[in-house]
DNA sequence: TTGACATATACCCATATAGGAATATATTGG
DNA sequence: CCAATATATTCCTATATGGGTATATGTCAA
């Protein structure tokens, strides 16, 4: 079996750098696709493809306004990767408490000589 | 181009669904690689090579006893993927916002008659 | 030392990619 | 209606994938 889609979830879907700057870029307000290629400095093909990945995630939603289209990103889609890393939260908090700890137990011992 | 290597961060690692439930089983305690086969149900090569995925971009530790190596989560190298989703927190709670206050203004037209 | 056990690697294959170039499909203004 | 503009799709190709299956490597126990 090959690879998923990467059309098949949000994971595979942002695994793509670019896809992630073209998320960042319509976080705030909608944009069109021109604005897309200008700013991120990316081929119109190459733009619309990503777009269409996010869309079929629904990570971003479009508005159609004669013939310009207006993107903007669905963060309510990217909460499930958030819900994900969100379960490790409480465990690197305590693997660096762990680290701080030695490294505090480590000083006390030098501070003795 | 091709698709970007599995290995080449840890977005691109975890992509893959059969690694997040490796790193959901390891999360808690250290495991031998057996364990890992036999709870999660796949074939041992399987396992072995998703682990060195995971371990290449640094999302699990190992420690080697006897014939044995122990696996754990390294949580720390899920915060880039947790740090990237929260700067999308705020946006869909306020989304949100918009669509409840949209409902309740409906119920409220509702309501009138 | 040898055999049994634990894990890793090699090999094969169907598949989907991302980018580039060219072209198709809308939609508008005049 | 036509030319111009905005966006989407198609075609191409090199590449890495994940799953099997078979085999290699490493380590212990007797």
């Amino acid at each position: 079996m090959a690879r998923a889609a990467t059309t098949s979830d949000a994971f595979n879907a942002v695994a793509e750098p670019r896809r992630r700057d073209i998320l960042n870029y319509l976080a705030l307000e909608e944009r069109v696709v021109g604005d897309i290629v200008v700013s991120l400095g990316m081929e119109q093909p190459a733009v619309s493809k990503h777009l269409r990945v996010l869309r079929e995630v629904g990570l971003v939603r479009v508005r159609r306004h004669g013939r310009h289209q207006f993107y903007r990103t669905n963060a309510e889609a990217i909460r499930p990767l958030h819900d994900w890393t969100k379960t490790f939260e409480r465990l690197w908090q305590h693997q660096l408490n762990r680290v701080k700890e030695r490294a505090e137990a480590k000083q006390k011992l030098l501070d003795k000589v």
